[in-house]
DNA sequence: GTGGCTGCAAAGGATTTGCACTAAC
DNA sequence: GTTAGTGCAAATCCTTTGCAGCCAC
């Protein structure tokens, strides 16, 4: 992610924090930016892990993502159904992810088509959607023809 | 579930458990029983509650559901986040599942289509999927319109 | 100075596991 | 009789929470 989208995310969430009566913090700057420097899902312990060393708890930091997904910058991804994955998605396009049985890495789709239907759908039986959480776990052509996979892990595609 | 399906159902087991030399089990007979005996969704706790007063532990309910999600006549659904949900899939057609953000219920609606979109754009990305696990998460127009909402849960729409 | 925030440790809550006993086969 | 299954309680693991001191405003 650019420096540029780093900084209008972190103008975001001082704003939300500002609406909301709520202060900008050393650990919540420190958090945004680990975030947001990298293209990689993360779980809360992953995330204790690119802060090491910032003296941040890991109290803070899951009350941190709290705030994070409720002000809309990070959302849950449903990469696995033991702990809780996110990802930023500040400046993203809609994407959904599939995850390779065989290779067990996970890609990102363009969520365009998925979303279509999803509203076709959802209008025919009365409804208006507004999310969804969506995992698809699949098998890879060529790890099976070939025994590797030398896709790169999460890049759309 | 007609008893015909619930026999249907108990002779899939028996004959799992006998392939791999696990044991019919009084305990594995009643809970095949009880999960199949209705069309709702359960958590463990919940699975816990149709069996109580047939002397049937917490652990055993658990082991009993990670061997009827392994031999296919249970699988995992994505109600929520906290716990784990389950559904009994035997002679059920492929159907996703939508929840109401005002009513809170939940209802399953025909996967077909989404099977069919999924397979397409998983070739298109090299795939062959396998399985998915998807919630989509919505609100109910004739809530918002009157207020409630007189929609059986569950039932296929 | 006044909230809200943080770190720490303890609590919570769902699920898993170790073990001695029991029950299928 | 053998081998796996069960119940119980303890253990795990992720996440949340209570609280005393701290920091942003």
């Amino acid at each position: 992610m650019s420096l540029e989208h780093i900084d209008q995310a972190t103008e975001v969430f001082r704003q939300y924090l500002k609406e909301k009566d709520l202060k900008v913090t050393r650990q919540r700057e420190i958090l945004l930016r680990r975030i947001f420097e990298r293209e990689e899902h993360f779980s809360a312990e992953q995330l204790e892990d690119r802060v090491k060393g910032d003296g941040i708890s890991k109290a803070t930091i899951y009350r941190t993502l709290q705030l994070l997904v409720e002000c809309g910058l990070v959302t849950e991804v449903a990469l696995e159904d033991d702990r809780r994955y996110y990802e930023h998605v500040y400046g993203h396009d809609p994407h959904d992810h599939i995850v390779c049985l065989d290779c067990k890495k996970v890609f990102e789709f363009d969520g365009t088509e998925l979303l279509r239907v999803e509203a076709d759908l959802a209008a025919k039986l009365g409804f208006v959607p507004e999310s969804h959480r969506l995992r698809i776990e699949a098998r890879c052509e060529k790890f099976r023809r070939d025994g590797e996979c030398d896709r790169e892990e999460i890049k759309l595609i």
